[in-house]
Formats: C-alpha cells, structure tokens, sequence
DNA sequence: AACTATTTATAAGA
DNA sequence: TTCTTATAAATAGTT
C-alpha cells in the first residue's frame, strides 16, 4: 500500500528503515487501539527498535494486567528455556519481594502440596542464608573501609597536631620574650584543639 | 478500508463483533510480523478476548526476552500501583524460586546496598517461617486425616472379623457334626486372617 | 512533515 | 465458515 510493492524482509538503506519504522509502529498502535476499542478486547503491543528503544500501547486494561494473562498462559513454557533465558530477573528487588509475600500467601490459602512447600521452604531458607552471607560479607567490607578510613584520618589528624604543637612552642617561646620586654597576662599555654580528636 | 466507514467504537452485533475481532487480529498480527522483518525490531503482540481467549505474536526474540524488556523500563512504575495490581502473581512456584535464585545470585554479584540486603533478609526470614507453619498445618492436617482414615478402616476391619469369627464358629460347630460322622483331619482352627491386622 | 499513487486491509454481501 | 468485492485505510516513494 504504497507507490509500490515492497518484499517483507529486512530494509536495507537505514534511513528508510527508519521512517518505515516510525510509520509502521505507529499504524500498529493504532491498529491495536481499534482493535481493542471495536471489540472490547485487551490488546498489548511491545515494540523494541533495533537501537534498543522501547514502545509500547496498551489498551484499557493495564498492560501489567494483560502480560499477566500471557504469563498465566505460558506458566509451564518456562520451565524448558535454559537458565541464561530464565535469567530474564527483569524485577526490582522490591517487586520480587512483593511477589514473594503473594506467593506465601497463596501457599497458605491454597491446595498446594507439602512437597511443593517443603521445596519452597529450603528455596526460602538458601535464600535467605546467601543473603545473610552476602550482607555479613558487605558489612564486613564496610567496616573494613570504615577503619582504614578512621586509620588515615587519625594519622593526618596526628601530624596536623605535631605541627601545631610545633607552632605553639616556638610562639611559646616568642611570646616569652615579648613578656621579658612588656609583662601582660597571656592565653599562650592552650594546648592545641586537635589533639582533642585523638583521645 | 471496507464497503463503508465505520467509527471506531464498541461494535454491538455480537456476531460481527466476533467476525471483526478475528479478521483485525490476523491482521494485527500480520502488522507485527511485518515490522519486525522490514525494521529488524523486536515486536510482541498480546491479545486477549472478550471471552479470555489468548492470543499472541513474538518475533525472533522470545516473547520473555521482549516483555523482560518492557518490565525492565517500567520497573519503577509498580512501585505505586496499588496491592491488588501487584497480585499479578502470575508466577508458578517454580517460577518464583527461579526469580529467587537469580536474585540471590544478583545480590552477590553486584553493588547492592547493605539496607537492602537486610530487608530482604528480613523478608526471606518471614516467607521461610510462613512457609514453615504452612507446611506443619498442612502436615498436621493430613496427620490428622491418615489417623481419622485408619480409625475408619480399623472399625471396619473389626466389624468384618467379628463377622468372620461367628461365620468360623458356625462351621466349626458344622464340621464337628461333619467330624462326628466322618472323622478326617481338619485345620479348622485357624484364627480369622483379618485379626492379624488389628494388632 | 506533506503529498499522492498504490497497495493492502477489511466490511458487507454472497 | 470462507470467498468475493467495493471501498476505506495505510503507506512507499516523492517533494
């Protein structure tokens, strides 16, 4: 439907490709929209272009809502793809626990068999002890940087606190002479600030 | 683009309506499959009828691979849907524990902040414990039902041999009268098999 | 981004 | 349902 019949394969010239994209996206989105709105049906469109940008339609219905019904669909498909495609880990941590917290309570309204929660509940438990490992791991790291830090802090702090000791004697020693000459009462003892930080 | 124009609006005529659904989604999906060739794009399609039925077009990349896509430009997005929304728990168990495991994994392996490492110890902690109770009531139950079952078949295996036992007492009393007139060996003391089992 | 010659999709009819 | 066909709609190439 143009000034002539292309073949449906790739399009070579890249800035064609990309026009016909942009026109073609678009006349699918609206093709979705009809159909959804003509035969109130639940329509999802998810386009990623060849540069990796995303577009997407969805019709009344959430696009959550609809992959969701995919998903259901497809529940078992899953369990055949290899783990590099079962590695789709597409959620925030925050969603995988909310979906955790859906699960075990469905687990506890539900028909579901001990063995499937005894699995669950060794899952559950590796989980959280690779958890609990990996933050002991991370806190000790921290705590480790936090004392290394603490380390050099002390050391410029004490080297500041050498040279102003430094400072203070010889003004000591300048201020001593002054009073030979003109004897006012004078703050000149103070011991430095600083060294107040290495108690 | 037919005999006449027609607004796109809900189509009333339920046959016709269905008729418009199967023609506009062939050719939706034909749409997709086209853009996905002429423009090396990553097209995914998901229907879903008025009556439920599902129906669905992926280009080469799976369809997982393009939703994970979209899931991961929204991530953020079901942050603030509300908890029934995020009931999409559209996942199997053993989809679920996958997700887990790679989050486990993930967690290991990239620069997590130790907070959230706690929360999710914390949730691991509380699935591990619901899942644990669920498990000892379910066990429980089924503990219950195997002991309510045995009393059951118990009753009746007593009913039975007591049955047996007078069936044997009749014939002894029988066969000593047989004895009486012919007196052969006879193993008719044996105790009723059945009793065995009430042990 | 508009235009328009054509192709393609499809609404209604058979 | 499937096919046919008149017509609407989409779009390829052009400006």
């Amino acid at each position: 439907m143009g000034r002539r019949k292309v073949e449906i394969k790739r399009i070579e010239n890249k800035s064609s490709r990309q026009v016909t994209f942009c026109k073609r996206r678009n006349g699918l989105m609206e093709k979705a929209r009809q159909l959804s709105v003509l035969c109130e049906s639940s329509v999802a469109v998810v386009i990623v272009s060849a540069t990796g940008k995303l577009h997407s339609f969805s019709s009344g219905d959430s696009m959550a809502k609809i992959l969701s019904r995919y998903e259901r669909q497809h529940a078992d498909d899953h369990k055949t793809l290899d783990l590099a495609e079962k590695s789709r880990s597409y959620l925030s941590h925050k969603e995988l626990l909310e979906i955790v917290q859906c699960k075990v309570e469905e687990a506890n309204a539900d028909n579901v068999s001990i063995d499937s929660l005894i699995s669950l509940e060794e899952q559950f438990k590796t989980a959280l002890s690779l958890t609990r490992a990996r933050k002991s791991e991370l806190m000790m790291e921290l705590v480790k940087n936090l004392q290394e830090k603490e380390k050099v802090l002390r050391e410029e702090n004490r080297v500041l606190a050498s040279q102003l000791k430094k400072m203070e004697k010889t003004r000591y020693l300048e201020t001593k002479d002054e009073i030979a000459m003109s004897p006012e009462k004078n703050s000149g003892n103070n011991p430095p600030v600083t060294l107040s930080l290495l108690k």
